[in-house]
DNA sequence: GTAATACCTATAGTTACTATAGAGTCAAGA
DNA sequence: TCTTGACTCTATAGTAACTATAGGTATTAC
């Protein structure tokens, strides 16, 4: 199939499959005649693989590790759920973060009637150090 | 006070308080004789609300509203609740978005026992797909 | 045959910084 | 007075992960 049809399949724009192809983690696929691009249904997985690594907020260099280490099946898994793990720490971090910000964001929004002027509930004050 | 003073008072590295002026955030303070830049405490206190709002998530274009509405100080709160109002939503959408994330990385956690090769305890096959 | 669509490469833009190179300025010590 | 070191200046490039554009070629449908 061309990059038109596995764009459509894979739910990923053709840029970023090009993209990806350059930054070497889908293979350069063989060319028709005419030099356009051809795929098989590996590429297809590869790239649901990358995009559902995505998903889950891994980045590309690990994405790469990843594809590596598929590439020698015996190696330990461990290297993998270090990936997973450090993912999993940032994902604890950040939920954590945004509540506090929720909070905060919330507080901002109570100090404030909506139909005042600015300079008269004092939001944009606020707005210079946490509540 | 030159910038390396600001930089620590206000905890805000020099490159990217000299970015801000070029964003327009900040406006282009007076220079010493030797071309330095010299600021006073005003610059420092929009520094804090810049940095303030970002910790938020208020993007510089955002942060560039709010600064233009507090030149105008009778206009009304609406806008400013409205910038507050999008941030609160894009956060609470993205604390699901990272709970989901987080139950899915566990679920791929237990899958691997850490000590086996990636071939034997499929993990790399379940980041082809939602578990 | 031609018009529309799909594809190609190469390059620039996005956000919010961060880092570097190469040069000028200033204050303190020998 | 000279020099050394810390500080500052501008301009440019790099970061991540794409996205968009320009200018051209190939294929497909009618």
């Amino acid at each position: 199939m061309k990059i038109g049809k596995l764009a459509k399949l894979s739910d990923c724009p053709i840029q970023t499959i090009r993209y990806y192809e350059k930054e070497r983690l889908i293979d350069p696929p063989r060319r028709s005649e005419g030099n356009f691009r051809l795929y098989d249904t590996h590429a297809l997985s590869r790239l649901k693989f990358i995009k559902h690594c995505r998903t889950l907020g891994i980045t590309l260099g690990e994405i790469r590790q990843l594809l590596d280490l598929q590439k020698t099946p015996s190696s330990s898994c461990k290297e993998v759920t270090n990936i997973i793990d450090n993912r999993l720490e940032d994902v604890v971090v950040r939920i954590k973060e945004l509540q506090q910000l929720e909070i905060e964001l919330q507080n901002l929004r109570t100090t404030c009637s909506n139909e005042t002027a600015v300079d008269e509930c004092g939001i944009l004050e606020n707005l210079s150090s946490p509540l």
